[in-house]
DNA sequence: TTTAATTCCGATAACCTTGCCGGGAACGTT
DNA sequence: AACGTTCCCGGCAAGGTTATCGGAATTAAA
């Protein structure tokens, strides 16, 4: 009753509650049909404008339903139909890029009527594992993942497939399992990157790369190397280094690399955090960047562009990725089709800027 | 039949599809009772340890729940108790100091078995809208919320209110909704930062605040201006300038200013972005920092640190505010208690570095 | 021997919605 | 008059779980 006083149970306040118009408990359709003398069926039946009910009712039905503020319960239709319109997205942080490829997802779910479930796993293992059984049980429609840079096993993966919920990976995958796939060409990544330092001079070519199992990681030192063999230049293995995907690690590897003998005359990172810094490394070290020294970072994150010199960096176009795997994913949950052997590879871009540019634009052409 | 070779329903692939083990219906207590010839009641008291259930029944039940590997469907427990052990989040967007405070958030609500939904409105007052209807009617337990920029109508947070829904706001609050919240102390951050230009020296000191309706940039522009009124320093209101929330605006009003015939000899912008456009306007106008100008910026982001001059920040604790809404949001959840008067207040820090600073640091001993 | 207490379990309703089936009424066709 | 159609609606089951109630069987107390 509006405006009553009440008592409501569970109310241990001690105070009366006042009912007011809006603080009334969700209505059903079962109130609909009450109050108009009809079955729940027919109220169903209406609400969805089904053939097979009078004009005159629905009117009646949709009438109410406005006035009763009528929401249908999701949960209910969720358990009956065995889907929930939800995605979950597993990442293993928050970073620039993973934030921007999450702003893809988002922005292509929304338009198609799903809503995001976003957790990550901090690049780590356990959590990650964590993070998918909720989803799990959360009963989401299915996947979108990139695995924490810790994974190397991957049976709660597996549980996700078993559980014949669609999986779509992205950005950083893992081939040891078979789903579709949307990912950069991160080879043609660290090949660009390359070839534009030895066309640049540089000769000694150090590259800074991530945990050993870490895919992306490796592939751009594929990349790296290709250029490396198709230039003629011999692979030193002092000069390939892998550490922890940060800041700081990729600091202090750069200031073992530059006190030794025979230093490299330039740096490729996987990440334009590792390439920070590498670069604050090559200024304590009071090398000139580019010229004594050349430095090129991954990502092309905006950072790169703010510091003094300026990094060049490689393009990943991460909200495209963000996009395509969403969209992807889409169409693997609507689909008959199997899509788990397709690839879908957005390829990267050079962005050249003052840390590795030696010879002025001008004298190119 | 695990092995046996059948046609499933709905598959239209044309080949035959091989049952296993793993990919059988999902068990539910039915499953469990029928095979033990016991009735769901039981099974369902057996497998949460009830007192009223034999123990040799619970241990039958136990051990075959396990062999059918049986996860309980959390939608159906979910329609039955009306909660659903998910947290919406509305963010406008997902930039340092959000996904900071997202991870926040996230690290607790992960503690504290739920999950989030984060949904970000990108800034726009529509997105929000449709945000928040779509996870209110997902039956999310409550809202963690921040306002857009763009937000000055608040129907659809009202709406929240009045379905009931625990709602906690947080860091970009709107003070006509009342409701629990967790926020910087923002008039000490501008206080703060206002401050300590000041003391190095500073006269004319200008501010660079965000959209007029956005609370966090009037706050920090409060604390400004009581920083002048303390040290007697007119307020000149050609220098108190609303731009819009990014780089590239902040960049134009920046130079505007600097063309002025009195042009002021120090920036205060109220987020790190912009503080990064007035940079680079005060670098093509080829003013040193700091010495013909400073500039203090909010947020300090970690960009702050490695552009040249290095930036100085107003430091926000972002995570630690991500964890104090969740952790009060739990307490709405839990508590009958009306917190909706409680404002949780984050003490902001004055990050000093080369962008602000005159006087060396050894003078002022 | 009757009464009371204890131990264990099943039936039923509830949460909210949809889909299938069937059935009554009105109409038209042979 | 008998049959087939069309139109409209209600009943029931299903989706998976839990809470409440009551009842049967066993043991203990009077």
């Amino acid at each position: 009753m509006p405006g009553t006083l009440s008592v409501i149970p569970g109310n241990y306040s001690g105070l009366p509650v006042i009912f007011t118009e809006a603080m009334e408990k969700q209505k059903t359709i079962k109130d609909i049909a009450q109050a108009l003398g009809i079955s729940t069926s027919t109220v169903s039946r209406a609400l969805r404008d089904a053939w097979d009910v009078k004009a005159e009712t629905k009117k009646a039905v949709k009438a109410l339903a406005e006035k009763f503020n009528y929401e249908p319960n999701r949960l209910a239709i969720s358990l009956l139909k065995r889907q929930t319109h939800t995605i979950g997205v597993i990442i293993p942080n928050l970073d620039y890029v993973l934030a921007t490829m999450v702003k893809g997802i988002d922005e292509v779910a929304l338009e198609a009527g799903y809503t995001v479930m976003v957790c990550q796993s901090d690049e780590s293992y356990g959590r990650e594992i964590v993070n998918t059984n909720r989803l799990l049980d959360s009963l989401v429609d299915g996947f979108i993942f990139s695995v924490s840079s810790e994974t190397k096993v991957y049976e709660h993966i597996k549980k996700i497939q078993a559980k014949k919920k669609p999986l779509v990976q992205f950005d950083r995958v893992v081939n040891a399992i078979k789903t579709p796939i949307v990912r950069l060409d991160n080879i043609e990544g660290g090949y660009q990157a390359t070839k534009h330092l030895i066309e640049q001079g540089y000769k000694k070519i150090a590259i800074l790369a991530g945990p050993e199992n870490l895919n992306i990681s490796n592939k751009r030192m594929e990349g790296f190397e290709k250029a490396l063999r198709e230039h003629d230049i011999k692979l030193n293995k002092h000069f390939s280094i892998h550490c922890d995907f940060n800041q700081q690690y990729a600091y202090e590897a750069t200031r073992e690399l530059l006190n030794t003998r025979n230093r490299p005359d330039a740096i490729f990172t996987i990440s334009d955090r590792m390439a920070i810094g590498a670069m604050l490394a090559i200024k304590e070290k009071k090398l000139n960047m580019p010229m004594d020294i050349g430095l090129v970072g991954f990502n092309n994150e905006p950072v790169t562009n703010l510091v003094t010199p300026s990094i060049s960096s490689v393009e990943m176009f991460a909200f495209e990725i963000g996009k395509a795997a969403a969209k992807r994913f889409l169409e693997v949950l609507h689909s008959e089709e199997d899509l788990s052997d397709q690839e879908i590879v957005i390829k990267p871009k050079m962005v050249v800027r003052e840390s590795s540019r030696r010879i002025p634009l001008k004298d190119i052409s």
